[in-house]
DNA sequence: GATGAATGAGATTTCATTCAT
DNA sequence: TATGAATGAAATCTCATTCAT
């Protein structure tokens, strides 16, 4: 019976679609709430208003909701990788990039409880360990080719370069999962300019071999 | 004398300290190998070659132990960080920034799954998030220490360039875990440089609004 | 809906319904066989023929239970003390009594392990204590109701007077519960007449063999 | 080697007996404050300041030390019963059988945890349970013959007679125990000229104070 | 005699998943 | 489609009892 394909593989009807849409909702927020490891899928289905049944219905089990999610969070975190503009070193560029901050930190927030999911190493299922990875490497490869094309401090590669920027980031949005949505603007006004100008700004200084130029003196 | 307090309170003799310690040892290696919500108690145990009842006997749970363990990193971490040295601007400091490096990725790996435990931790217990803010802050302190005695970039805030670098940090360690302790030597040859050059080292130029104060001199 | 709250609080339907029935009537069987602190969880889902996991669905743990037969005892309890009827001084009365007896002794026996349980309980939980005072109170104050409509011993206080019967009352329980079911319409013979002469005779007059005292008339 | 033998069997010198003193003392206030099921080996000797396993030099287990009380408790109720004096039938009667009755619910209170427990019939000893029906049957054949010494209401036997007097005890003991000692002295004014006119006063004659009434009328 | 430590059988409890309606 | 009910494997935790010093 095809009926018998838990996930969303069958076609559904807009009732059905309406559950499912429910249900992932639920899960997003209970994840974000208590956690991956925590939530019980009577959390999410309490949440959703649906009934125990209904959940094994749409999926096969918990994981396999969480990977929907993990799906739905990679595109709209490879969208925002692809979207990020060339950022002009001037002021309108700390505006650009203030804008697409907001919206990293806005994405970051909703999939929270995905993202930490799949960051703690040990997920039982391989294809969402593999994917987290390629999520990462998409957005590393975006972030790189914007700074690419700023010739500041080209004696640090620019791997380097869009790690520490990846890395800032996502404290960032730890910092916001743990202070609370209200500290957002103010972070946002103060690591704009900042990011700008450590990451988006050419330096105007001579790159390399400082100590080369001591020597000189 | 009770034997029902779960804890180190009671007072322990060498054998108790023995057993203790193996436990203590065993959770340190099972939550860094599977993972703090894998790990069972049997894990542990079965780790530490003692009986189940045993580990009642020196914890009262799980938690418990994960308290302990994350009790002694805090201890480690903030010795660490106050040992963090005043960093030369030559190729010293480099080498002094490696040793610290190396020290800090060693201990990061040691307590990998009780610090996972922990930035993951939906504050299960609220002692435990407690306290890793209270970590998070002393080793941030000290780095700031170091960092204040740098003029580098002196228009971006302390506060965020110890973040940057603490940021970068964790992430150093996240590469450690996954890529494992071999890319551990490479990955300090990379990045003490970097970090040097990018927190350490004074910049050759004039830093920024100050640029225009001395052009109007 | 929630599926994890434990207690009757869930809608139930036929089937549920019929399932929690089947647990209570379990657990008054095993409490009154083996006693309910002998009495494993183990014990009425093996009666009942349920799966353990069952037993949780519907009780959140054993004191959960005991305190479900508890509500049900106390309102049979109380119903019973309702309707002890006003007692006739002559013959008539001695058969009330014996029915009224009857129906007292046989609720006992069935609430048997309930009733011990929370005559014996430590307070475990609180709610169970002040229950039984309220139940015991009511009885009391039933007992009493019917008492002072005689004038028997009117200088002994009624409190006192129903004290004494419901002590008795309770150790003729005891007596059934330990000779067995058998011993009971002897002991009926026996109690009946006695109460009867003892608590609701007015005394004052000859105190025995009245019918032979008519009889010479 | 003969000091296997847990109980008190050895030869004690008076350090052994010292300890196995505070034991017994320690495990008749748990049993009386917690109760015999829910008291553990580990309350006991935590409250006689033991260690654990010198509990098990003394008594075989749990039961062993329920017994040993048991035992030493049905000493001294033996003993009450058989010093239950004849009680006159005028006010110093009342007297007597207060200061009886007062020693009656000292001993009771005292081993409140051990009487409870034997009562409760599921007792895992055997012997125990023989045990608590001979205490209560001496107990009972003390208190008939004092009541056969006396004809009121000769039609009722004296076993029932005595049967009543001893749940009345009893539900004092209970009230005793549940409201506090403080209650006692109280009780027991009210209770011992209750049961001396109820039990040790010959019938036939007009009740206590209405005589007087009578006689002026 | 005394004690701290260790053990493990057994009880409790949870929860993902399946079933029947 | 939806749902309430049932299941049972697996985990947690307790504690009487034994052991070794």
């Amino acid at each position: 019976m095809p009926d018998d394909i838990p996930a969303a593989q069958r076609r559904l009807r807009a009732r059905g679609l309406a559950t499912m849409e429910r249900l992932v909702q639920a899960g997003l927020d209970v994840f974000a709430t208590i956690g991956y490891n925590d939530a019980r899928v009577d959390d999410v289905v309490a949440r959703s208003g649906d009934s125990h049944g209904t959940f094994y219905l749409y999926f096969g089990n918990k994981d396999d909701l969480l990977l929907t999610l993990a799906f739905r969070c990679a595109d709209e975190m490879v969208d925002l990788a692809r979207e990020l503009p060339v950022i002009d070193a001037g002021p309108a560029g700390v505006r650009q990039l203030r804008t697409w901050l907001d919206r990293f930190l806005t994405i970051h927030e909703r999939y929270l409880g995905v993202i930490r999911a799949w960051m703690e190493s040990h997920v039982a299922d391989e294809r969402l360990a593999d994917f987290g990875r390629t999520v990462l490497g998409d957005f590393a490869v975006a972030l790189m080719a914007r700074l690419a094309e700023v010739d500041r401090e080209p004696d640090i590669p620019v791997e380097l370069r869009a790690t520490a920027l990846l890395a800032l980031l996502e404290r960032c949005s730890y910092i916001v999962a743990t202070e609370g949505r209200l500290a957002c603007p103010r972070l946002l006004d103060t690591l704009a300019p900042m990011l700008h100008r450590g990451f988006f700004q050419p330096s105007g200084r001579p790159p390399l071999r400082p100590l080369v130029a001591r020597a000189t003196r």
